[in-house]
DNA sequence: GCGCTTATGTGTGCTAGCGCACCGAGCCGC
DNA sequence: GCGGCTCGGTGCGCTAGCACACATAAGCGC
């Protein structure tokens, strides 16, 4: 978090043709983003899109009792507030950070502007929506039918893919939260992966020891949504995209 | 579904400007949807997007283990098929018709033709894909936090949305098989609402006898997803709709 | 109207996850 | 280095929903 980001790091900028970007880099506003900030507030209207480089942001769905969970989780592979393309000023959801780091966001009316255009940007939205429908589709569908257990593998996969080291700043208070199941329920599944060395932990740091084992204890969902997106959005891996950041290839359109 | 139904019954397309109609319309197909026909296939290719007038179509993703879970509900208000706008060719879903009854279809071409317009079409489907991601969020902290009772009631009410009667014609099992839950468990709650004489039912049928007392057993869910949807497609109540089906509204764009 | 199929009702364990209560240990600030 | 706060670990009783096993009953075909 020393280095200031580039607007690269974020695979959707990253995609855009060097015209689109060149109309929209210079209104980028870089932002940092603590652990546990709040970008958008259900019911409030939005001012700004969202495009994490190595940040991790997550939406939540608040219930009237106080309980939540999280529906999806936005990494340097996505963006904020695809709402206000779709033609909306808010949704009943909170975004909250879930991984400190930064992003840069790009004002309200610079987006429909250049969505306006109908262009790259357009396009590129779309997919990225649905690949969304799609992880929240499967979000749904392990709620129903899914062990904490799995669930847990299948959270700590979706934020590992997300950032570029294998550590994790956040309690298990924090997930139990996200997960929308109790602290004392995911003690129990932490316990368990730690007893079988797939992670280690201790006062909100946890380190995935070892990845292949978590795939093999979590549910196909996250490897449903994963092929899922890989489809519609064929980017590089990100180990890639940092080594070589200077030739990142144009999604093709 | 004696009558011929018109295209109009569907709100989208009755919310397009009449040039847009004039486009349209005449490549609409009229396929009836018989009970439990399958759409599209998780996967597989689509060919059509499917504009339903009085049948009802649910979205599931079946599991590796058969486990399968709704996450959407599509009836008259709404369309089949996002995906193909999105710029996908298939989704790990499955489309399957919950009541029976009639949908237009428009072919995959039409379909990418006309949204290469930009026009009505592109900005009314956004808001549309806008309010089926909350209806997907919701389901997903509903399979989370509430009770096979509250999201009887819930299923109960968004079927009874999109028909024009108190009537549903389906099994516990099948909507054991829509909620991913058991079909004993679904009978312990119908009978629950048959006491409070909320519903009456018997072998595949199923009556309304009291709506509100419907919405109060129900969790918030519904509402949430019912405020948000009139906000994002704010169109006449379908009983208006069908009374005058002459004169109904053009969404303001 | 007989028999088969299919839909619903019921009972008996069993388990995952919940709510609550409490402990100990790490960590921070002063 | 002391006090207090936060985080993680653990135990106990409870409930919802599960799996399985049957019983009854309504409709359908012939």
């Amino acid at each position: 978090m020393s280095v200031r980001p580039e607007p690269s790091q974020n695979h959707l900028l990253a995609a855009l043709s060097p015209e689109v970007q060149g109309r929209l880099f210079p209104h980028l506003e870089l932002v940092p983003l603590p652990l546990r900030a709040v970008l958008y507030e259900s019911g409030r209207a939005m001012r700004h899109v969202y495009f994490p480089t190595d940040s991790i942001v997550s939406l939540q769905y608040v219930m009237e009792s106080g309980e939540s969970t999280a529906i999806l989780v936005v990494g340097n592979e996505g963006l904020l507030g695809i709402t206000l393309f779709m033609g909306g000023e808010s949704t009943p959801s909170r975004s909250l950070v879930q991984s400190a780091g930064y992003a840069y966001r790009l004002p309200r009316a610079r987006v429909k502007e250049e969505f306006q255009r109908h262009g790259q940007l357009l396009v590129l939205m779309l997919r990225y929506t649905q690949a969304l429908i799609t992880q929240i589709a499967q979000t749904a569908v392990c709620n129903r039918h899914h062990s904490i257990d799995q669930q847990l593998c299948r959270w700590l996969l979706l934020s590992m893919d997300r950032l570029s080291h294998n550590h994790l700043t956040m309690t298990q208070e924090f997930i139990a939260s996200m997960l929308g199941v109790r602290r004392e329920g995911v003690t129990q599944a932490a316990l368990k992966l730690r007893e079988l060395g797939a992670i280690s932990y201790g006062r909100g740091s946890i380190r995935v020891l070892d990845r292949a084992k978590l795939e093999a204890l979590s549910c196909e969902c996250y490897e449903v949504v994963k092929k899922e997106t890989d489809l519609l959005l064929p980017y590089l891996p990100q180990r890639q995209l940092i080594k070589d950041a200077g030739s990142i290839p144009v999604v093709k359109l």
